[in-house]
RNA sequence: GGUCUCGUAGCUCAGUUGGAUAGAGCAUCAGAUUUCUAAUCUGACGGUCGUGGGUUCGAGCCCCGCCGAGAUCACCA
């Protein structure tokens, strides 16, 4: 049940039959501060016009009718013209018998949500800014998926392009054959190599060529790798053999790197598309705005679309040369896939930097006549910043994935050495916990800023374990799962015990919290953010931490009041569970 | 230059459609463990919410100017 929808629907009735009819939007209902007696409070400044009263007066009336005519509420106060209103301990109690083992999910929508995310180029490794991408969209579906809707979760492979054709080139040029397997280096890393590789020498090449005499642009265009890489790209068009093969060979060392990343990194896909089958996309639709006059044909043949009077700039789809652009690419795979996939929403998890992209994408769609371009958002998350500013490849400030993983999970064990809490592990369970927690330590971290600001990370002061950290989040877990264990092993029965004479008001504050869950997880779908599922998890936590650390479960001798705690405790750990999972993150039995 | 985003404690971040005395964590300092896991808990310190106006009963939030930071405005993707 949704409370404050409850208590606007009783203020209203309150107020009508005071004062006579109002606007229900003048109802404000919300959440009592902490600093003041009460579970929900009226705002009574936007009424005052209707009960002609002054501030006080007019909450004093509704607060004594409330508590004459509303059987759920136990009392009232007034302060400064807020009416705060308390709800009976038996409404909390039947709150409490309400969540369930799926509190969280919410009723199928019937709608089909498509969530693009990943999108990596296959010529380098993933590194911290795609970390941030793959964890959003990861959570960003769950969260969807929570809210009802069927979600396709979908990864656009960009595995074509010169920049491919660099690290091809780089590899034929320089490697002398060397493989994943000779070189001991994961797939990725040594394709990501050769890139690196290529541009040393087009670098030293330039500087060759502008000794001789040459303007940097011309050297730029005219140095022999840059003309060889293009040359590949052209191969590769028409399907030459070699080239072909050496593409599908290296880039099968990639998609072999990058599994590896994802199955890490705990992120999957229902759906992968390929660019190199989709680039041609979207020219049919070249023709369709051409006859619908919304684009216009040049003399050099080129095809252009004026947003000038939308603000925008002059947008190019289709070359001189007819071949396509990144934004007819776009246009036609959008299209394709609403109409295949049955589409009711389509979500791109892609970073602020292309803003403009999709602004004209969606501007295009909709003068095209389609209706659901309205239907596209671009999830735009900011950018990851180091202390010294962007990650830049070419000065070594890139923070590689799988550097930063296996650093996470070794520090999550070192910290549990310390602790000796695993002693009594097996090995493996150790390894599990280890990495659960290293995990825990970075997605919770990454996923609890607001996706949209851009954020910081400073690798010299590691990640934390304490305080809002995920690890925090994951023991006060474990520890109710101790809790549960033991209470298992001593035979107590908790499940179907009588309700408590009494409850503490930490335990109603719990109560109040777990009731906020489904709540949270909708407003975390309108607003795609994981952000507010971690904070939400983070308070639980927090609450029960103080609760646990006052007042003993498993001790208490009033074996109803024993029960209830156990009760509570088992639903806490529950709903830490599954916030926990709709972040992508593990909890341990134990840590 | 045009468009867009951001600016909250020393640092990293919260702050619901405008509501009460702007909140956490880290760091610093002082405490708590014969106890169900101290990766915990309690307290202290820390703020002209970039800045100047405006709207409102009420502004961190809305509007305008200015300062500062970033993104973007490719026949790259």
């Amino acid at each position: 049940m949704n409370i404050e929808k409850f208590l606007t629907e009783k203020a209203t009735q309150a107020v009508t039959a005071l004062y006579g009819a109002v606007d229900p939007a003048l109802v404000q209902i919300q959440k009592t501060r902490k600093e003041f007696v009460g579970d929900y409070t009226l705002v009574t400044f936007p009424l005052l016009k209707t009960s002609r009263l002054s501030p006080d007066a007019t909450a004093e009336a509704i607060g004594v009718w409330l508590a004459a005519n509303v059987t759920e509420v136990s009392g009232y106060n007034v302060i400064k013209g807020f009416l705060n209103i308390s709800l009976a301990d038996s409404f909390w109690a039947a709150r409490f018998s309400d969540i369930s083992a799926d509190y969280g999910r919410l009723p199928a929508t019937g709608r089909t949500v498509m969530v693009e995310y990943s999108s990596p180029n296959t010529n380098k490794p993933l590194h911290l800014g795609h970390i941030r991408n793959n964890l959003l969209g990861y959570s960003v579906a769950e969260i969807l998926k929570a809210n009802g809707h069927r979600v396709i979760k979908a990864n656009l492979v960009n595995d074509r392009g010169i920049h491919i054709c660099k690290s091809m080139l780089a590899w034929q040029l320089y490697s002398g054959g060397e493989t994943p397997e000779s070189s001991g280096l994961k797939g990725d890393h040594l394709v990501g190599k050769y890139y690196v590789e290529f541009d040393k020498h087009y670098k030293a090449e330039i500087k060759e060529l502008m000794a001789a005499g040459q303007s940097e642009d011309d050297a730029k265009r005219n140095a022999p790798v840059m003309l060889a890489a293009q040359d590949m790209l052209r191969k590769w068009e028409a399907h030459d053999p070699e080239v072909y093969g050496l593409w599908q060979k290296m880039n099968g060392w990639v998609y072999d790197g990058f599994e590896q990343t994802y199955k890490a990194l705990g992120v999957d896909f229902d759906k992968t598309y390929y660019e190199s089958n989709t680039y041609l996309l979207g020219k049919a639709l070249v023709g369709e705005g051409l006859e619908k006059g919304v684009f216009k044909k040049r003399d050099d043949g080129s095809v252009w679309i004026d947003l000038t009077p939308d603000g925008l700039d002059e947008k190019l789809l289709l070359r001189g040369d007819g071949t396509s652009v990144y934004m007819t690419q776009d246009l036609g795979t959008a299209t394709q896939r609403f109409a295949e996939e049955k589409l009711d929403d389509m979500i791109y998890v892609v970073g602020n930097e292309q803003n403009y992209h999709f602004q004209v994408l969606k501007l295009i769609l909709s003068k095209l006549g389609y209706a659901w371009a309205d239907n596209i958002t671009h999830l735009s998350y900011g950018m990851v910043e180091l202390p010294e500013g962007k990650m830049k490849s070419r000065e070594g400030t890139v923070v590689d994935a799988d550097d930063l993983v296996a650093d996470m999970v070794e520090t999550a064990r070192e910290m549990s050495a310390s602790t000796g809490k695993l002693d009594d592990c097996t090995p493996d369970q150790a390894d599990q916990i280890s990495r659960m927690v290293g995990m825990g330590a970075l997605k919770y971290f990454i996923l609890k800023v607001d996706p949209r600001k851009t954020m910081l990370f400073d690798p010299k002061e590691s990640i934390d374990f304490n305080g809002n950290t995920g690890p925090f989040i994951q023991y006060t877990h474990a520890r109710i799962r101790s809790i549960l264990r033991k209470a298992a092993e001593g035979g107590i029965e908790y499940l179907n015990a009588p309700a408590p004479a009494s409850y503490l008001p930490e335990e109603v504050a719990l109560v109040k919290q777990l009731v906020d869950f489904p709540a949270v997880v909708a407003q975390a779908g309108e607003q795609f953010s994981p952000a507010v599922i971690g904070a939400y998890v983070y308070e639980l936590a927090k609450t029960f931490n103080g609760y646990y650390h006052d007042h003993s479960i498993l001790k208490e001798p009033d074996q109803a009041v024993r029960a209830m705690r156990l009760q509570l405790a088992s639903k806490v750990a529950r709903v830490i569970r599954s916030g926990m999972q709709l972040l992508g993150i593990e909890v341990p039995e134990r840590m």
